[in-house]
DNA sequence: GATACCTGATTGACACGTCAATGTTAGGCG
DNA sequence: CGCCTAACATTGACGTGTCAATCAGGTATC
């Protein structure tokens, strides 16, 4: 109880808990990916941005709100919908009662690849990671994420 | 013990779980990513391969050795390597006795680079993960990790 | 109603990663 | 030797992500 935090240099211990949860959960991020690009066609950015905009009233949202909701800065989304318009997945309007903002619009050719693609995904899902785990690995992989999410934002920006 | 796995669709705590788990471990690369480019001018993949190459014999290595050492596909290395060289981290050679092969050597810039690194580095490993977490939770999260990997491992490959 | 400022969004440059295609050299084998 | 194939590595095309710069439309202030 007398020592700091975040003095000491890390253990062999420390250093391999680091290396082994960092490069396992990129290559589980990596296998989920490649899994829905070939099952579904899409990237993991697409499906995050078809669920949330057939989610939304007409099927259709502000950039900003969009951006906002899945946590993307708004240079990323700018980039990902105009691919995504390029492939028919959506289009892009100017926001009724502010010409400044655009809105995205899920097509139909978005809709059914998003309908498409769920079920598979949450196989993936499952099969990689839930069907993985144990259930008290999977409680306690959600109290650790939980604990560095909270941790994360608590370095970010508390005086923001 | 009489139900099988991944038959049924996701629990609302299992999407939350997957959820929070993927976005988090995402948030913390990008943190830890974020935190070396600003202090050392560097990425991680960069770090990856100076210290791979800085503990190597000569401070060389053989693209090859290089790329099954840090688990990269082939591809991917030739790409970074060239962005490296570029910047005069590295060089590249052919590799004696086999004029197919190429070797990266490391360069002296290279070698400061990573000493300079390395202890911003590592501080930001504690400060970002290891402090925030635990001693249990740290362990469990190793557990989780190695879990994952084995898992993965097993449905990659198992016939290859 | 002109100026200055703020907000919403896009763009360009560049790093990163994957896949498919392309040299290039080594080795095996007639 | 001459041919075939495998191994080593690079390249090009394209999707993805970040940062800084830009542009266009609103808002305030005088």
């Amino acid at each position: 109880m007398s020592q700091r935090k975040g003095r000491s240099a890390l253990t062999r211990t420390e250093l391999d808990s680091w290396r082994v949860f960092i490069e396992t959960t990129e290559d589980l991020r990596t296998a989920l990916a490649g899994r829905l690009q070939a099952e579904s066609g899409i990237s993991v950015g697409d499906y995050r941005v078809l669920l949330e905009l057939s989610e939304a009233p007409g099927r259709r949202l502000r950039s900003s709100h969009l951006a906002d909701a899945i946590g993307w800065e708004r240079s990323r989304l700018s980039h990902h919908l105009g691919r995504m318009e390029k492939r028919g997945l959506l289009t892009r309007d100017t926001a009724a009662g502010d010409n400044r903002g655009a809105e995205a619009v899920l097509t139909d050719e978005g809709h059914d690849a998003l309908r498409r693609s769920s079920v598979p995904h949450f196989h993936a899902i499952r099969e990689l990671f839930i069907d993985a785990l144990t259930p008290g690995q999977l409680a306690a992989a959600r109290d650790i994420a939980e604990t560095l999410r909270d941790h994360l934002a608590g370095l970010k920006g508390p005086g923001d």
